[in-house]
DNA sequence: TTAATTTTGAACTCACGAGTACAACGAGCG
DNA sequence: CGCTCGTTGTACTCGTGAGTTCAAAATTAA
């Protein structure tokens, strides 16, 4: 067995982020204390220095990272999403489950956490992140959405606007129903909100009058 | 000219309570110090705890008084909306974009960027708070909806639902684009979120085809 | 195997802010 | 006017956490 050069180093700095992802996610950057990063990371307090500078470069690092993780999921969602369904209504519904469970459920949840509350003490770097992620997400949805309308399927003047109305009509319910990321998203809710959400978008975009409103 | 007896000391308590709406919801709990909070506020520092006891008992203080101004705004605007208008369009435009300037807006900014951060760390205070205000907005919203809907202004089978997604569709684009209220808001990001937001409520709820879709 | 690099546990310094104390002053009331 | 209560400016204590130090141990590289 080869064991490449860093291999041990890059255990223990990807180790301090998922675990400072975790710590900062729960408690804010302000009563996070990186005693307790190194302990659940499994590492000694000045090996986190080492990594990252201080403080605020290791949360910096976390959000970049977990934001890149949570652009990848959310891309890999949208690109699994048929552009010719048997059923549009079940496509777009399982489209908008996985999407709110990317971006509000498990790691999901504590990356929007991050970006959500601490936007205020780190505004540069959280508006560039954010913004970034949710235009980059907007746009694939967008895309997604206007080749569904190529097909025949929905009837659209504004791709980006589609995109995000059916992000508002399916996402806004369970970010509030789980204080914004302070309690774990309610898979029931979630189930509520799409099928509600994802019916009312029908009623306006639907080609046809939508079966059931 | 008669002076009641507790005129000045209600003042000095009304004046903490306002600066420190501010302080918090600038810098959140943590890095908000008392010592910012009484200078604002223009009282020495043992005042604050004469009157309040101690940092958290001042936090509490401050998000129960705002969130019940909050309340009473958006009470107002609700009431202020016509069942039999001339233009429903308009008239629904005109509450939405009340509704978010009432909520994200101005003192309605402080009040939600306290329920939204400090969720974690306050959760039986915000959560009783937040959602007690949420359901109430939106029963007067829905109740509203329902009279629309008695008129034959609009469809519903469920007022709720509809309140929930008129909501949605009008403040989650606004939200966002402040930084859930790390900013101040985009009067033009809510003008559109408005137009649109209403646009395709009407597609979906009004009892004949809207004329734009 | 040796040398170089990284990590460690433990202890430390220093700045900060919550909360307190207190004598003196100010405001309000009878 | 005297009394009571609230407020003040100033100084203080104490706990906490960011960041640093260092000799020894562990790991990695040659």
């Amino acid at each position: 067995m080869v064991v490449t050069g860093t291999t041990r180093r890059v255990d223990k700095h990807r180790a301090i982020l998922d675990a400072a992802l975790d710590v900062f996610a729960r408690q804010g950057y302000a009563d996070t204390n990186l005693d307790e990063v190194a302990e659940v990371a499994g590492v000694a307090k000045p090996t986190i220095y080492n990594h990252f500078g201080d403080k605020a470069g290791l949360f910096a690092a976390v959000v970049e990272t977990s934001s890149q993780d949570a652009n990848a999921r959310v891309a890999d969602v949208i690109a699994a999403t048929s552009t010719n369904p048997e059923d549009l209504r079940a496509e777009l519904e399982t489209l908008a489950r996985s999407l709110v469970h990317c971006l509000q459920g498990g790691a999901g949840s504590a990356t929007m956490r991050l970006q959500l509350v601490e936007g205020a003490r780190f505004p540069e770097l959280i508006s560039r992140v954010r913004d970034g992620n949710r235009d980059r997400t907007l746009d694939l949805l967008a895309g997604k959405l206007a080749q569904l309308a190529a097909t025949g399927h929905l009837r659209l003047r504004d791709p980006g606007r589609a995109a995000r109305q059916l992000m508002a009509l399916v996402s806004d319910e369970p970010l509030v129903n789980s204080g914004f990321g302070a309690r774990p998203v309610d898979p029931a809710v979630v189930d509520r909100a799409v099928t509600e959400g994802v019916d009312t978008f029908l009623a306006a975009f639907a080609p046809e009058p939508a079966p059931e409103s």
